[in-house]
DNA sequence: CGGATTTGACCAGCGC
DNA sequence: GCGCTGGTCAAATCCG
């Protein structure tokens, strides 16, 4: 029934996904050329030292940073200010602006003891943050939503559960628990993919504690069936993106490893460096550290990655790198296995995308959320990162310009 | 009425 | 063994 056309027409979609992958890829490399030259990619490295806070382990496959620009609920919000203060943005509207971030520790004395904290924390905080919902389309919302709607559920009273299941990766998510983490005053969200009956995979998203606005999703797990067509574009599209945007911002100095990541880049979704990807209504970068070895997966070349290089850290932790010295300022110290790491804006907010693989030591997660936290904490960063990805990406593409003080973003 | 979310309970791993 | 954490379950609840 269905089924074949279903088959036909992703194979069609998937045919069509590569082409579109091999243009950009084919764009980047000669943006790349040009870039190449110059440009350095120096806020990086600031950026990305961090410190590492929270977690231990996790298990966590592979995640999300999301940093949003939103805010948060209402007490909480007393933050302070920053810079960045979100605003503006466009068309969150839900985000509203309301700012901020920051001052999250007194919800830690509320927490303290325990657990039970969870709906009071729950209500309070919801998560905000946009999400990736240009990506795929229409749909997504619940996380989000949720928070949103919780937030205002004070206030207005809107609805505060979310609702159907969200596809922020394209995806189908159903939430089965919520928890509160040790360290933050944000809880965590646990979902489970409901696209296929029996996939495995799941996702936890949390803010972290630093920055509310910044969300991190944590995946665990691949799925064991086809993604949607949206999932899959934007998935290349970044990739395709974020190789140009190594090349140009990445550059460490070392061609190398722009070479790699590009390579690395064109793997389909599963392990790329760092991406970027500007054909999405707003810049997407991704990172992606990529591990090693490991077989859960599937096809990718396991060669591609090592960079030999012990001092190149920037966004990509190397993956194999047995030294690796600092990743992201200090972090990684293991091999990371991490997988991917993917930094998004969108109209108002970034996201930040991790992916780990199963077997992945916690250790390295670790350091990846720290590296995270620290990244998305730090405004520099964030801002370095968005000017960089713009640039790169207006001078790609040309369309989405971003810069920083287009879009709105961030800004500055 | 079916499906999704909420949320407290339950359980497993870990450190002391 | 105890307490703490983190993760999952499942009953209750909500919503379309
Ligand atoms: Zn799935």
């Amino acid at each position: 029934m269905m089924n074949g056309e279903n088959q036909r027409l992703r194979e069609v979609l998937s045919q069509v996904t590569k082409n579109y992958n091999a243009l950009q890829m084919h764009l980047l490399a000669l943006m790349r050329q040009q870039q190449n030259h110059g440009t350095e990619a120096n806020q990086q490295h600031e950026v990305f030292q961090g410190k590492p806070e929270e977690k231990k382990h996790e298990v966590v496959p592979r995640q999300f940073l999301d940093l949003g620009s939103s805010a948060e609920t209402d007490e909480m919000s007393h933050s302070s200010s920053d810079e960045r203060t979100l605003s503006a943005s466009p068309q969150t509207d839900m985000e509203t602006a309301s700012v901020k971030n920051n001052g999250n520790q007194q919800e830690n004395s509320i927490v303290k003891d325990g657990k039970k904290i969870g709906r009071e924390n729950s209500e309070s905080q919801g998560w905000n943050s946009s999400k990736v919902q240009q990506l795929n389309s229409p749909g997504n919302k619940s996380l989000d939503q949720s928070t949103e709607a919780t937030m205002r559920k004070t206030r207005v009273s809107v609805r505060a559960r979310s609702e159907a299941p969200m596809i922020t990766d394209g995806c189908q998510w159903r939430k089965y628990g919520q928890k509160m983490a040790k360290g933050n005053p944000c809880p965590r969200a646990y979902y489970r993919c409901t696209m296929a009956v029996g996939c495995p995979v799941r996702k936890q998203v949390q803010r972290c504690a630093d920055d509310r606005t910044i969300l991190i999703t944590t995946y665990e797990g691949n799925h064991n069936h086809p993604l949607p067509p949206a999932a899959m574009s934007m998935a290349s599209t970044t990739t395709a993106a974020a190789s140009m945007l190594l090349s140009g911002s990445m550059s460490s100095g070392d061609g190398l490893m722009n070479q790699n990541l590009l390579t690395r880049a064109i793997l389909p979704c599963s392990s790329s460096v760092a991406t970027i990807s500007a054909s999405a209504p707003f810049p997407t970068v991704t990172l992606d550290l990529t591990h090693n070895p490991n077989p859960l997966q599937v096809q990718r070349p396991p060669t591609l990655f090592q960079f030999p290089f012990p001092g190149q850290s920037q966004l990509f932790a190397s993956v194999t790198a047995p030294q690796l010295p600092q990743v992201f300022g200090q972090t990684l110290y293991n091999q990371s296995k991490f997988s991917g790491l993917q930094l998004s804006h969108e109209m108002g907010s970034w996201h930040l995308h991790q992916q780990l693989h199963p077997e992945q030591q916690p250790a390295l997660v670790d350091t990846v959320n720290a590296a995270t936290t620290a990244i998305t904490a730090d405004p520099n960063f964030t801002a370095a990162l968005a000017a960089a990805i713009s640039s790169i990406i207006g001078g790609a593409n040309g369309n989405t310009t971003t810069r920083s003080g287009n879009n709105t973003s961030n800004r500055n």
